[in-house]
DNA sequence: GCGACAG
DNA sequence: ATCTTGTCGC
């Protein structure tokens, strides 16, 4: 019994232990820099009001979905999202290998040049969809150094980013218990509860996008915004628990992962798709077969780094 | 001193 | 992050 305690303790200094000690205050000391350049305020020109002749018109989602294959292979995506409509009008993307493994803390480490990647693409292909905000898959300031994904990108490309956490993510005393206990007391759709470390410092919010989650959505600054503005614009953006950018970033970027797996398939030596279509009937059959489909309508667009 | 740790 | 069936509810 003493052991699950352990095995957790263990997982985790493991995690830690895999970047060795140089790097791990070099990242640090980056992250410290990179911090100060961050700033909290509304640095923007656009207003939520659509009929504004400043109004918002495109916000852009980021996510990174990954190949349970190849463990160091995976689908960075920028999806670009019309506002008010919610609805998707341009995607880049690219197949990447991970340099390293996940460490809880330096997440930007691994995801952030990617997805710099995506933007520099965007200006040359479609510069008219240059996104206002962008919605960033992992925490802002809601980090140990207050320099999460969503506030290290942000930097990196000079724009206003919003971290959006499905999990939560501890600092400054803020246990999930402590976290789901402040959240309990919401009880209105789009309502929130500011999440105040021990320092008296605030970090960010545990939002309520429907009325009747269980779990909240962890937001927090990203870079030239205020925690306020961006409460003001998810709330205009959740069709779902998650808000669109995100969860069309996210859906769209596993979509594309796992037809990279099937196109895999489709050149492996041994080829188990036929067999498998001739064991199962019903309605294993038709899902086999609606993957097969898939393989067949792999086109060139989709793929360009491939071609 | 330990432990809580985004994707 | 990823693997997954049934299942509960509108």
């Amino acid at each position: 019994m003493e052991n699950i305690e352990d095995q957790d303790k263990k997982s985790f200094h493991e995690l830690r232990a895999q970047i060795d000690p140089e790097v791990y205050e070099k990242w640090d000391c980056e992250q410290i820099y990179i911090r100060n350049l961050i700033t909290e305020e509304d640095i923007f020109e656009w207003k939520l009001d659509p009929k504004s002749e400043k109004a918002l018109k495109y916000i852009g989602g980021v996510d990174i979905s990954f190949s349970q294959k190849h463990q160091d292979i995976a689908v960075a995506i920028l999806v670009i999202i019309e506002y008010p409509s919610l609805k998707k009008v341009h995607e880049e993307f690219e197949i990447v290998k991970l340099d390293g493994p996940y460490i809880p803390g330096f997440l930007a480490f691994r995801e952030a040049a990617h997805l710099v990647k995506l933007f520099k693409k965007l200006q040359i292909n479609k510069p008219q969809f240059t996104p206002q905000v962008i919605m960033v898959d992992g925490n802002g300031i809601l980090h140990q150094n207050a320099c999460g994904l969503a506030s290290h990108l942000g930097v990196l490309i000079d724009k206003p980013t919003i971290g959006i956490g499905k999990t939560i993510f501890y600092v400054d005393g803020l246990r999930k218990d402590v976290v789901l206990d402040k959240f309990k007391k919401v009880t209105d759709e789009g309502g929130f509860a500011v999440l105040q470390g021990d320092s008296g410092r605030v970090w960010g919010a545990a939002y309520k996008s429907k009325k009747d989650v269980v779990d909240p959505i962890i937001v927090s600054v990203g870079h030239k915004i205020t925690l306020q503005s961006a409460l003001d614009l998810i709330s205009k953006c959740c069709n779902f628990r998650i808000p669109e950018p995100v969860r069309v970033a996210d859906i769209r970027s596993r979509e594309l992962v796992k037809k990279i797996s099937l196109q895999e398939a489709l050149t492996a030596p041994t080829n188990s798709l036929e067999f498998l279509t001739e064991k199962f009937d019903g309605d294993k059959k038709k899902k086999i077969m609606e993957k097969k489909n898939l393989v067949f309508k792999l086109k060139e667009e989709d793929f360009p780094s491939l071609f």
